[in-house]
DNA sequence: CCAGAGTGCTCAAACGATTGAGCAACCGAG
DNA sequence: CTCGGTTGCTCAATCGTTTGAGCACTCTGG
């Protein structure tokens, strides 16, 4: 009431438009003269506004600085400006592994190019927790949420795919068929790394180290190598240690293995981390990698390339699936027609020397 | 049946309770009966509202899953329930350094902690850019920020410090003493490093590799090897070369210190992607390490204990370097009385085989 | 029987952006 | 001169949450 725009008002509330703290709608309003209105149509290039104050409006905006608020954007809206990468499980080992960071990257640069922020979500160590990223979500804070790494079996994952958000899954979800996801060809690499190893280097009598069954890159890993040997035109032998990601489980799987089956002659192991597990192993036997034993790894997160010998390896794309992931994220979000429901990115046999290949 | 409770009202609107959509204030307001501000009130504990009323309240946002709308509470109080991570440059080897990942654990635990969500924050490649993380912070997404590996001369980080927004540096800072920080005494790490190539495997004439010299970081690794090269007892010869803390400006630094100081007897390098670059280097030209040229690095996020021999090196702890700075960046927002500016983590140095230690 | 205190709620306003409805001014055609 | 259309804005309501003010009621002491 003591209140009015252009005025010279001499009261004492500092409701100026200048005033401190970052500029509005109103602020950009009462220094222009015209209403909050048709500063947020002028913004939005809205044919029913004038030229002359549209240039007036922009202007204004650049001098001071003005970003609309996102909460109160959100708000209105009825939708978020962010998108959640959720991680279910934090044991260290997920969250901590490379392979996030690169998704991360990947995210990121889609996300970006969309000018919407990017929410980091992930579980606190006790998980008897509700899951701090179904609150996130829950709160509306993100407009829909790529989820990485979860297991087979994690009933949070389609709880939230059926939950109404818009939701990408990172892999492959053969069980949740109407859920959105982006994934490799984990049976495809498998088999390629076995391949190899079989048709390049002649090795006969291969184990593998599996990651923990419940998640589906594990299985698919596994089929894929199941494939191989099954598909050689020589008879093989196969072994299998189920290991759950990490190289002391690699070490451990690799004693299992040679332990076991008399005359191994290659190890596959579904990471890289249980690679190095294995390559410490054979060395602390006296085993030499490759000539002893052939080593193949899988993800090529940097770990394979700094041993010695470097361990071959398959790529997993881990940016680009990030970015695919956001892209089709975005593509739910803006409601646009979505008939695909998984899409594989390219993955790549990177020889190096555990397998038996020259260096370089 | 779709209509309000205690009203009659025949209005065709759908304004019912239990309507589509997540839950509200309002619903759970008409399911227990009260209105929403009772809502708010029991939910927050309020001493006006009875016993009975927030027993009910409480059961209702617990069937109906309630969570409060972010948006709408940030708008009302005036600030975010996120914080933002912010990494000014990205340049590929900054973003995707292990040293961002671990940090961001870090941050997130935090987090976690205080039921804020992570922003991650980044620029494009194009960095012509306004800055991504400006447009963020303006658009108060982030009720503060974390700002990670800038460099010293970057004129964003001064002025989002002075921007009003709640902002925690990590690292050292010198020229902007009024910033709160939180970082490590390079300096001290640094020294320990040559340090122990001296008095422990008693070389004398050592190279430093260092990080762009625009990075305080880099300035102090390069004082704390001047540091010890100067207090040590024995005279020694130094040398440097100056890189940016990739794997192949390791390389050239390591090609570039032993064409240029005839006799090296040892390299430390101020991270240990350039440390395994001068590895590389030394390995190619034939020379053993540590029997000809010890080796040490900085950092300790996993590069240096896989190569062969693995790298001695200086541990950063960064994921507490994240935890502690989210907590102090929460004690800002939260007005806390706050003097400290800035607060060191301990550093470790860790002997591994690249100096001559015996391994493990 | 009434003042005063205490209890338990409701009301209304506010945060900032957006948008359908509406209104005033003007122009050209009839 | 008036009617219809167009232009260029303003108004008011809305999103969900929070909170100071206020209202109705009960209890207690005098």
């Amino acid at each position: 009431m003591s209140e009015s725009e252009n005025a010279t008002a001499p009261s004492p509330k500092p409701q100026s438009a200048r005033g401190r703290g970052p500029a509005t709608l109103r602020s950009i309003a009462s220094v222009v003269g015209v209403s909050p209105s048709a500063v947020s149509m002028a913004l939005a290039d809205h044919p029913r506004i004038g030229r002359e104050t549209k240039e007036a409006v922009r202007a204004a905006a650049r001098d001071l600085g003005y970003v609309a608020n996102s909460a109160g954007r959100a708000l209105r809206a009825g939708r978020s400006t962010s998108i959640a990468v959720v991680v279910p499980n934090t044991a260290q080992h997920v969250f901590g592994h490379p392979y996030f960071m690169h998704l991360l990257v990947g995210v990121n640069e889609a996300a970006n190019a969309q000018d919407t922020a990017v929410l980091i979500s992930t579980n606190p160590a006790t998980d008897h927790d509700p899951a701090a990223y179904d609150r996130i979500l829950r709160s509306q804070a993100a407009a829909g949420a790529i989820i990485a790494s979860a297991a087979i079996n994690d009933p949070n994952v389609s709880r939230m795919v059926d939950g109404g958000l818009p939701v990408v899954l990172i892999g492959r979800y053969p069980h949740l068929p109407h859920a959105v996801s982006v994934g490799m060809d984990d049976v495809a690499g498998a088999a390629a790394a076995t391949r190899h190893l079989i048709a390049e280097h002649g090795l006969r009598r291969i184990g593998h180290i599996s990651g923990p069954l419940e998640h589906q890159t594990a299985l698919d890993r596994y089929q894929g190598f199941r494939d191989a040997i099954a598909e050689s035109p020589e008879p093989c032998v196969q072994s299998l240690a189920v290991g759950d990601f990490s190289e002391e489980a690699g070490r451990a799987c690799a004693a299992q293995l040679l332990d076991g089956m008399p005359g191994l002659q290659a190890i596959f192991a579904a990471n890289d981390e249980m690679a190095y597990g294995a390559l410490l192993e054979l060395r602390s036997r006296g085993l030499r990698v490759p000539q002893d034993v052939a080593l193949v790894g899988y993800d090529d997160f940097g770990v394979s390339r700094l041993t010695t010998p470097a361990i071959t390896t398959v790529r997993v794309p881990a940016e680009e699936l990030g970015r695919r992931a956001a892209r089709r994220l975005f593509d739910l979000i803006d409601g646009a027609a979505e008939p695909v429901t998984h899409e594989n990115v390219p993955i790549e046999l990177v020889a190096r020397e555990s397998c038996g290949c020259p260096p370089d």
